[in-house]
DNA sequence: GAAGGCATGTAAATCGTTACATGATTTA
DNA sequence: TAAATCATGTAACGATTTACATGCCTTC
């Protein structure tokens, strides 16, 4: 068995395994929440589907009786095999960080003080902006964990709070610390 | 002017920016610093240089004379000018993270308790690993700083370094959180 | 003289986003 | 009836990794 999932493959599989889905549900349902640590394109995920089913790991039906055409994906054995698979599979988790804030610090040295300084602030006002995106979510995924029993997207949702609101903190403190530098 | 970056031209041209520079010496410099938040490989980077070259943003110069052929380049008025507007620009910071640890805890439900518990234990093993990897760059960061009057490497190191610390401990109380449920 | 690090590069494959095209249904 | 949302998809482009090819120089 063990089937290669590729990355897109992966969210598809397990949102399938949160419950029966469409391309579009996955996508909004991606947006909504694992978008901030895994992100996935329509041009990526309706492709997958096909890919999926070809491979014997989800399996579509067409939906229209009367209702608009869509197609209804939810997983086979074999995917819901594979599913488990994967999220038991003891290889490298893979972590990669595309941190635009972080690069533009590092060659900090270019700029003047007060450059670097107000940079600062707008690395802190990115992890604000997006911490009030995640707190957006907290009712519909307490929800969720409430009448689904989903908790792990609770868990998840309340660890990326925590980050992000670290991240605020840290980035207040790196600005005082240039403040107390330039003076 | 206002010459569009590529996201790998951008850490060439910090890159340059630091100091003369070889595309073999951008690469070993990334993996041993940005590599935490902004990769670039071999097949990016050569191809890059040229096209900043052509651009007129960079210079490079053959130094064979005796010793390995090799091509250093320097950044142009035209490159240092590109290099601040870049770094003082007000478009987005983009900030990207792929972490299949957190990917895999969103579909947690579909583990057992005690797999669960495992997979954070996994987690935070990964950032423990990737702080031990940072904490070792230290010295020679704090080196630079001292000696080439580089600060801000240093500054984004030791920031790294918080958020992993952080992270791990997050992982902890998660493991806690978890361990508490199960009982 | 073998191994390891320095050095440059390319080709192919993979991965991903963006923009476009299309049209049905529901709601205001 | 207009706008918003549901719904599916593709083409083009852009970005990135991996694997390969080559060869010099230094150190053991």
């Amino acid at each position: 068995m063990n089937v290669e999932l590729t990355p897109t493959g992966r969210v598809i599989l397990g949102m399938i395994g949160l419950g029966r889905r469409t391309g579009y549900d996955i996508k909004r349902l991606v947006d909504d929440s694992t978008r901030f640590f895994w992100a996935a394109s329509y041009g990526q995920i309706y492709p997958e589907l096909k890919r999926l089913e070809r491979a014997g790991l989800i399996e579509g039906r067409a939906e229209p009786a009367g209702g608009r055409p869509r197609r209804v994906y939810e997983l086979t054995p074999a995917g819901e095999q594979a599913l488990r698979e994967w999220l038991t599979s003891p290889g490298e988790l893979t972590w990669e960080l595309r941190c635009e804030g972080f690069l533009r610090l590092f060659f900090g040295d270019a700029l003047e003080p007060d450059e670097a300084i107000e940079h600062v602030r707008r690395m802190r006002a990115r992890h604000e902006a997006t911490l009030a995106e995640l707190r957006a979510l907290e009712p519909a995924t307490r929800e969720e964990r409430d009448e689904l029993g989903h908790v792990f997207p609770y868990l998840t949702l309340q660890g990326g709070i925590a980050l992000h609101e670290y991240a605020v903190e840290l980035c207040r403190r790196m600005e005082e610390q240039l403040a107390a530098v330039e003076a």
